[in-house]
DNA sequence: CGAATGATATACT
DNA sequence: GTATATCATTCGA
């Protein structure tokens, strides 16, 4: 049971790092609660030069400003009003890399899960979409620009091993508006 | 399949 | 400062 540390997070190439993070568990103590999830899913967006990031070609703004700080930094913003998206920072300082949690699969808190979800019993939905995986760790845009090396969010290797084929690649998930990039194989997931 | 949803970015006054 | 188009989604038919 190891929290994954700097050296992880800044190895400078974002789709190596979501790989890597299948498997990982992604743990959360809010509002008392201790939740953790196996990573089932993940994207990665690759910095300025990656149309579908919000970093692309160097925008900068109060919301993206966390996606510039250094590797094992938490990037969470809202979308379509609702949804915590949460992201994981990869590479150094100013280099605005990382990698997007889009499932998992739920091993503590469960109780906890539902409660924050709304649900009665565990199904496949709940922890399947990003908002949803979000939600369901109790994981807010209050915890963006936050560390991974600290005790609010973290991610632990517990040597879960993930076999290389059992690993899927393909295109990333609703990001039509992103032109070509839009068909880089940067999402990974376990089948 | 289609509507809901509200913070954010951007372009204005 | 104010207005409006936009959006890395989800849920209910």
């Amino acid at each position: 049971m190891i929290k994954l540390d700097t050296d992880f997070y800044s190895r400078g190439n974002v789709t190596e790092v979501a790989r890597d993070l299948l498997g990982k568990v992604l743990c959360s103590r809010v509002g008392g609660h201790l939740t953790k999830a196996i990573i089932m899913e993940t994207e990665a967006y690759a910095g300025v030069d990656d149309r579908a990031s919000h970093a692309y070609g160097g925008r900068r703004t109060r919301r993206t400003e966390p996606m510039y700080g250094d590797g094992g930094t938490v990037y969470v913003y809202l979308c379509y009003g609702i949804h915590h998206l949460f992201n994981v920072v990869t590479s150094t300082l100013n280099d605005p890399q990382a990698v997007l949690v889009r499932a998992g699969s739920p091993v503590e808190g469960i109780d906890e899960m539902l409660r924050r979800r709304g649900k009665a019993a565990v199904d496949e939905t709940l922890l399947s979409g990003p908002g949803s995986l979000a939600q369901a760790l109790g994981i807010r845009t209050d915890l963006s620009g936050t560390s991974l090396l600290r005790d609010r969010v973290w991610i632990e290797d517990q040597g879960i091993g993930v076999a290389k084929d059992a690993v899927r690649v393909g295109p990333r998930i609703g990001v039509d508006y992103a032109g070509e990039d839009a068909t880089l194989p940067y999402r990974f997931l376990i089948s």
